[in-house]
DNA sequence: CGGAATATTCAGTAAATGACGAATATAATG
DNA sequence: CATTATATTCGTCATTTACTGAATATTCCG
């Protein structure tokens, strides 16, 4: 009898997918691979379960943990009696994820950009440089963007999946 | 009298930012300061002009120029009677970047997996294995997700930033 | 508060990446 | 179709990254 069933070779093709998506979406392929045995495991697991699961060292292993917990991607539990040890769960709500994912990087990344754009702003608006009109229409204009995106992050952020599929099909004829 | 007046000490502001997004979003630095260069440029630059702008090497100013085209951050234009030499010049609508990336990059990684989730489906489901159902359930779950995204996507990637205003505007009071 | 169990940090190393300059390829024009 | 100007590819080097195993720190419990 061969090492792998269907079950496993399932749970492989999906968590290697999950593997390219992390890659995908900035994160390192073996956090990837760790979050997908997380997805499939039935019960939280020890970060022993996860190397053993894994193959990855425990240095790796703890890392992983820290910055998916930081993503909203797993969760870290302590059982009361069983010392120090912690247990790690999955988050299987992507979209729950995503969703964090804009309210922190994102959010930041607009307010950093915006805080640069209105401080060049300023001193554009101080200056008669020959240049200075033309660079400050492109700020202007960049700046309107990164305002409008903010708009949209909060419209993302604070809506259910299922929301935001009627607002597409309830505003579906006067989009255009 | 100094080396910077004030549109030069603006534009590297925003051109730092620059950097550090391009950073966050998946992009070399060098990228991020390139694609500012060409932000602000009045005119169109050769790839030699880039190269005295930037003081980065010839190829490495080639590489840069391929992949910012490839993701439609900046537009080669060449110009009859001028030989080979072509000018890069810098798209400044950023929200259009963003939806082009949606409809290569993102797209494709849902499809990915989508894919291997219909595998793994399909596989569970003629299995008899314990963990079967359970695995099977999850998986499901997951392709909901992805299969809702999927509208998000489209969604946002065929909306103008002012189209997507209103829409929340509209659908503010009923939202929750 | 001491000791046992667990987690995190650190220093080292192998592999991957980023940038360079030289070598090669490509394109336009006479 | 040869020449010349330009762009791209390739091999290299230095830097950074990903992972490891050992050393250190933390937490819980008696």
């Amino acid at each position: 009898m061969g090492t792998t069933d269907e079950t496993t070779e399932a749970r492989e093709t999906v968590i290697e997918a999950i593997e390219r998506s992390a890659e995908i979406y900035g994160l390192k392929r073996s956090y990837g691979r760790l979050y997908g045995i997380l997805f499939f495991e039935p019960e939280p697991l020890s970060l022993d379960g996860l190397v053993d699961r894994s193959g990855y060292a425990k240095s790796t292993v703890s890392n992983a943990m820290g910055t998916l917990e930081r993503f909203h991607m797993v969760y870290r539990r302590s059982i009361p009696g069983e010392g120090k040890r912690a247990y790690f769960e999955a988050e299987t709500d992507l979209w729950y994820v995503f969703q964090q994912f804009l309210q922190q990087e994102i959010r930041r990344e607009i307010k950093t950009m915006t805080r640069a754009l209105e401080d060049a702003e300023e001193l554009l608006e101080a200056s008669d440089a020959d240049r200075a009109e033309r660079d400050l229409e492109r700020v202007r204009r960049l700046k309107r963007v990164y305002d409008q995106s903010a708009v949209v992050v909060d419209l993302l952020s604070q809506r259910s999946l299922s929301q935001l599929q009627s607002l597409v099909r309830r505003g579906d004829n006067n989009g255009s």
